[in-house]
DNA sequence: CAATTGACCTGCAGGC
DNA sequence: TGCCTGCAGGTCAATT
């Protein structure tokens, strides 16, 4: 059986959102368990104790990041919570009382514990140990929000076009840089490129208005379509919603991970690339614009 | 400044 | 059976 771990991305994250969102906005955190201090690390300090007794207002998104605004008299007002689940990070969220949904996961790689008003638990599990958390204020969180682009699930023509001008690298790295747009990957990049029926390695900055109106148009129908879909998990995959729902976007994938399988528009096998510490997968016959 | 490369991680498939 | 290698890839620091 074909191991795909499936990485999240925007679709992935905003219906990990949703989710949490059902969930967390008025409950008071009542007690923080962090199993793995590296969770923390771009700070270097462990908040734990500055959590508990706060109220958590909402959970937003930007890209692939999380915030969770927080409400507290310890704290300076806009504190935020945030978190990246880099490679495979997963919340679960169940009821204290109902031990089931443990019983029933791996949680051999759970790195932190949040226990809420009204007996919820958020458990975070991360296999690879890539994912962080980190509490900013709006002056520490400056260099953070300011160097994240603006979300690609609403993208415009304009941002896009502006965005890529004078860009020389090429088109997939350019949408694969959360500087320029925020929540594309991997997978929806090949996805995007596919259906707007560009190379992947033409320069970003060579789009016209033309082009960037094309695009922009795929880029946000794709993840809009995976939302829909609940995002992309594979079989045995590591994505899954916070009640371990499966996402059902693999099933409408075009071109990610079909190597060697027959373009949907033109019946070509689909090539595969390494480009530096990931994969490209295009179609070398209807992809030429 | 822009683009590229390696490090960070772990689990699994496939080869021998 | 078990060891070894490659692959999955988001982000940042270091390098070109």
């Amino acid at each position: 059986m074909l191991y795909n771990p499936i990485v999240p991305e925007l679709p992935e994250v905003e219906t990990i959102r949703k989710g949490l969102a059902a969930v967390l906005p008025n409950r008071i955190v009542q007690k923080v368990f962090v199993h793995d201090s590296r969770l923390w690390r771009r700070t270097g300090q462990d908040p734990t104790p500055a959590l508990e007794k706060t109220r958590i207002i909402s959970v937003e998104r930007q890209g692939k990041w999380l915030f969770c605004p927080l409400d507290s008299p310890h704290l300076s007002t806009g504190t935020i919570l945030a978190a990246h689940l880099r490679m495979s990070g997963k919340f679960l969220v169940d009821k204290t009382e109902n031990s089931a949904t443990h019983e029933r996961h791996d949680l051999s790689h759970l790195r932190a514990t949040l226990l809420l008003s009204d007996a919820y638990r958020v458990s975070f599990v991360d296999t690879r140990r890539f994912a962080e958390f980190l509490i900013f204020t709006p002056e520490t969180g400056k260099t953070l929000r300011a160097r994240l682009g603006p979300d690609a699930l609403n993208i415009s023509t304009e941002t896009l076009f502006s965005a890529f001008q004078g860009r020389k690298g090429t088109l997939k790295a350019a949408l694969c840089n959360q500087h320029l747009i925020a929540g594309i990957g991997n997978i929806y990049s090949d996805e995007a490129l596919w259906r707007a029926k560009m190379r992947w390695d033409r320069p970003a900055g060579h789009l016209s208005k033309k082009d960037a109106e094309t695009l922009s148009f795929h880029i946000r129908s794709v993840l809009k379509e995976a939302i829909v879909a609940g995002g992309t998990s594979a079989k045995d995959g590591l994505y899954r919603g916070v009640n371990e729902e499966k996402g059902w976007f693999a099933l409408q994938l075009d071109v990610y991970q079909r190597t060697g399988y027959p373009c949907p528009r033109c019946s070509t096998p689909i090539e595969r690339r390494q480009r530096g510490g990931s994969a490209t997968h295009f179609c070398p016959t209807c992809q030429q614009s």
